[in-house]
DNA sequence: AACTCCGTCAACCGCTTGTTG
DNA sequence: ACAACAAGCGGTTGACGGAGT
């Protein structure tokens, strides 16, 4: 170390290059190669630094560079590659022909990353964010929505918002109850280390089944209005979120406690939503809890694979070309769509995520 | 028209890694 | 084993242009 910077040379000139100075540094590497990157300036007649000449002919000059806007499938791409491999963006361009490690770099921290976030996805952890400290807004937030029922905004309008309040609101619940029952395995260290949220701890389950039923409220009540009148009016309205107890993806361990088997068992009776989708499905309102049903991952499923540290055994060894290569694939596998939904699960998703955050 | 704000992206900086003598 | 060097890498900066006021 204590090695001098390449760039000390006074009168070396910095800054954004000149066609000029484009021309020359192509045409030697064309017709000499770069060869050693430190005598090529003086050799072509640059006055810049050797560095400054091969990000030039990396990041910009390079005959195989493919310019211009990303596809939707490198966008995807770039996620998945990023969960699995973090901030390596020269690895990353590796599976990515034609673009660089800088462009990636930028294009990921100026779209993609805004883009995650406005889907309320953490794009450090490629996690969806349960942000339970926002679920303590939720009592004074239903309490601002059943108000709007008095005011004089147009009817219309108002259950607009109720609705979508309440089924965003209904959206969180759920995740953070699947998350809440996911960590009540003792053996379940890890799980409980990948939440990693400390609020989590003071949330009962039971703190959470009462503001779904509220929400209940809102949907269904609030206004004297049956949920079937309540208007579809945007994507977040006509989601539902049904057959929880055949797909809710429980702890294997904790399914063969009494206590794994009750809390899944009041959980899809707790949830009208639930109970709406298993009679479409010709299933008991009342699930009887099912062993040979459960599934197999016991905490959130992340949006995409997980970021290195996280990744599964199977992800470790061969996490690029896993097969849960897709983005929201782990959440696909969930089911959550039933039969008579107004919107697929897939199709919130895309929703919410391609268009919206565009 | 003038100014400010903000997003984008090329380029730079400094650290790490790999290679060579 | 060590030092010196080149190349690679990722974070950050700053110029630029468009949108908004």
């Amino acid at each position: 170390m204590g090695r001098s910077p390449c760039c000390d040379k006074v009168g070396v000139k910095k800054g954004p290059w000149t066609p000029e100075e484009d021309r020359k540094l192509v045409d030697y590497i064309h017709n000499h190669g770069h060869g050693n990157w430190k005598n090529l300036p003086q050799n072509a007649g640059l006055n810049r630094c050797g560095k400054s000449c091969r990000l030039r002919w990396t990041n910009y000059l390079r005959p195989d560079i493919k310019r211009g806007k990303f596809s939707e499938d490198e966008e995807r791409l770039i996620i998945h590659l990023h969960s699995v491999l973090g901030n390596k963006w020269s690895m990353m361009a590796t599976r990515l022909p034609g673009r660089t490690d800088n462009e990636i770099k930028n294009y990921w921290n100026t779209h993609l990353r805004k883009k995650l976030l406005l889907m309320g996805i953490d794009p450090v952890t490629h996690r969806p964010k349960a942000d339970l400290d926002l679920l303590a807004m939720l009592p004074p937030l239903l309490a601002a929505a059943q108000n709007l029922g008095n005011l004089t905004a147009p009817l219309d309008n108002v259950l607009r918002l109720q609705a979508d309040a309440a089924n965003l609101a209904r959206f969180q619940i759920l995740q953070s109850l699947i998350q809440l029952t996911s960590i009540t395995s003792p053996l379940d260290a890890d799980a409980r280390n990948l939440l990693g949220s400390a609020s989590l701890q003071n949330y009962q389950f039971s703190d959470l089944l009462q503001m779904n039923h509220q929400l209940e409220g809102v949907m269904d009540g609030s206004l004297g209005l049956p949920q079937n009148q309540i208007p579809v009016t945007s994507g977040l309205s006509g989601l539902r979120i049904p057959q929880l107890s055949n797909s809710f993806q429980a702890h294997p361990e904790s399914s063969n406690t009494l206590e794994g088997q009750e809390m899944v068992a009041k959980f899809s009776d707790s949830c009208s939503f639930t109970e709406h989708a298993m009679e479409s499905n010709g299933q008991s309102t009342h699930p009887v809890f099912n062993s040979n049903a459960i599934p197999t991952s016991h905490s959130t499923p992340s949006l995409v694979s997980t970021s290195p540290e996280h990744a599964s055994a199977d992800q470790k060894q061969d996490p690029i070309n896993s097969t849960a290569s897709t983005p929201f694939e782990d959440w696909e596998g969930l089911n959550l769509d039933g039969p008579d939904n107004d919107l697929s699960w897939k199709d919130f998703l895309d929703q919410i995520s391609w268009s919206s955050a565009s």
